[in-house]
DNA sequence: ATATAATTTCAGTATATTCTGAATATTGTG
DNA sequence: CACAATATTCAGAATATACTGAAATTATAT
C-alpha cells in the first residue's frame, strides 16, 4: 500500500528535519513535496498534513528562504504552487553551511581564543585536550569549507570517500 | 582575561551541543569539564555554572551515558568527582553514531521501502529526486558505517580527507 | 548501628517552541 | 473599480522541553 510507506517517509523525514534544527512541520512540508510528482498548492499542503494553513504558509516561506522548494505557476490557476527542488545536493549543503555558520565557527574560535592564553606547562592534560580537538575541528572545517565551496568541490570530496568505502574487502 | 574566553568557550559549546540535540545543561558541564585540569564535582559544577544540583545531576548521568565524561575518586574525598574523557574523537563519534541510529537510518529506510514500489514511468520527476537522494544517502551511511566501525577506520578516513584539503594551491 | 554527607529522583514549575485561526493584506478577475 | 479568492501575519493557545528544589535514597565515616 503506497499511501502507508509515503506516510513513514513523511515521519521519518520530519524527525531527520529536527536534526538539521528545521522544525517538524517544515521538515514534513518539505517531504510532502518531495514525493509529489506535480506541483502542490498550500491548500491541499495543509490539509494533507493535517496543519493550520498559517503555519503551512510560514512554513513555506521559509522553505524557500532556504532554497529547498520553489513556487510555481499552473496556467489557468489562481493560486500559489509549489514544488521540492530538483537537486538534492543543494539542499543539503544549505543547511550545513548555515549550521556551520552559527554553532560551528563561533565554538572553534571561542576555542582557539582560550588556547592562545592557557598555560602549556601548568595544565598539561587540560591543553592535550583542546589542543586535539582543536585540531579534529580544524579539519572538520577545512573539509566542510572546501565542499560548501562550490558543487564540483562538494562532488570530488564525495567522490574520493564513495571510493574509500567502495574498496576493500567488500 | 582567562576567565571571558572560558565562559565564551562553555557557552559556545552550548549552543553546538543543541546542534547535536544534546541540551544546553549538559553541554555546558561538558564545556567546562574540558576546560578544567583537575576532576570536578557535582557541587563546583552546578554553582560555577548557575544551575541546580537537580539538574547537574542528570547531565552528569547522561553525560556519562554517551561516553563523553567518567567519574572518578579523589583520594581522601567522600563526594565523586568527574573528568572529560581524554579522547576527543571518542565524544564526536558517539553522537554522530546515537544521532544516525535514530533518525538518518529510519529516513533511509522509509525511503527504499517507497522508491521500491514507485512507478518509474508516471512519475519520473518524483522517482529522480529521490532516486538522486536516496543515493547521497547511501554514501553518507557506507561513510559513516566506516567511520564508526572503529577508532582506525574514522581515523583512516580524516586522514584522507585531511590530505585533500591539504593540497592544491595553499 | 547511627549520623551525616552526597546523590538521585521526580512532581511541579518555568521557559521555549510550535501551532492555530481569525484578522488583515494582497492578488487576480470581470 | 468592486468583488472574491488566496496568502500572510501575528497574538494568544497549546504543546514540548528543560529546570528546580525538596524528599527519598544511597553511601560513607565513626
Amino acid at each position: 500500500m503506497r499511501n502507508k510507506h509515503r506516510e513513514r517517509f513523511i515521519e521519518s523525514w520530519g524527525s531527520l528535519g529536527v536534526l538539521w534544527g528545521i522544525n517538524r512541520s517544515m521538515a514534513r512540508i518539505h517531504a510532502f513535496l518531495l514525493v509529489c510528482e506535480d506541483p502542490m498548492d498550500l491548500e491541499t499542503i495543509a490539509e494533507t498534513l493535517k496543519i493550520s494553513r498559517g503555519n503551512a504558509s510560514m512554513s513555506l516561506k521559509e522553505l524557500r528562504n532556504w532554497g529547498v522548494i520553489q513556487r510555481v505557476h499552473v496556467s489557468g490557476q489562481r493560486r500559489d504552487y509549489y514544488v521540492a527542488e530538483y537537486d538534492a545536493m543543494k539542499m543539503f549543503f544549505e543547511i550545513v553551511s548555515e549550521r556551520k555558520r552559527r554553532e560551528f565557527d563561533p565554538a572553534l574560535h571561542a576555542l582557539r581564543l582560550l588556547l592562545a592564553e592557557a598555560d602549556t606547562e601548568k595544565h598539561k592534560k587540560m591543553h592535550r585536550r583542546l589542543t586535539d580537538i582543536e585540531n579534529l575541528m580544524t579539519t572538520i572545517d577545512r573539509i566542510l569549507g572546501k565542499c560548501l565551496e562550490n558543487e564540483k568541490m562538494s562532488k570530488a570530496v564525495l567522490g574520493i570517500l564513495k571510493g574509500f568505502v567502495a574498496k576493500g574487502p567488500h
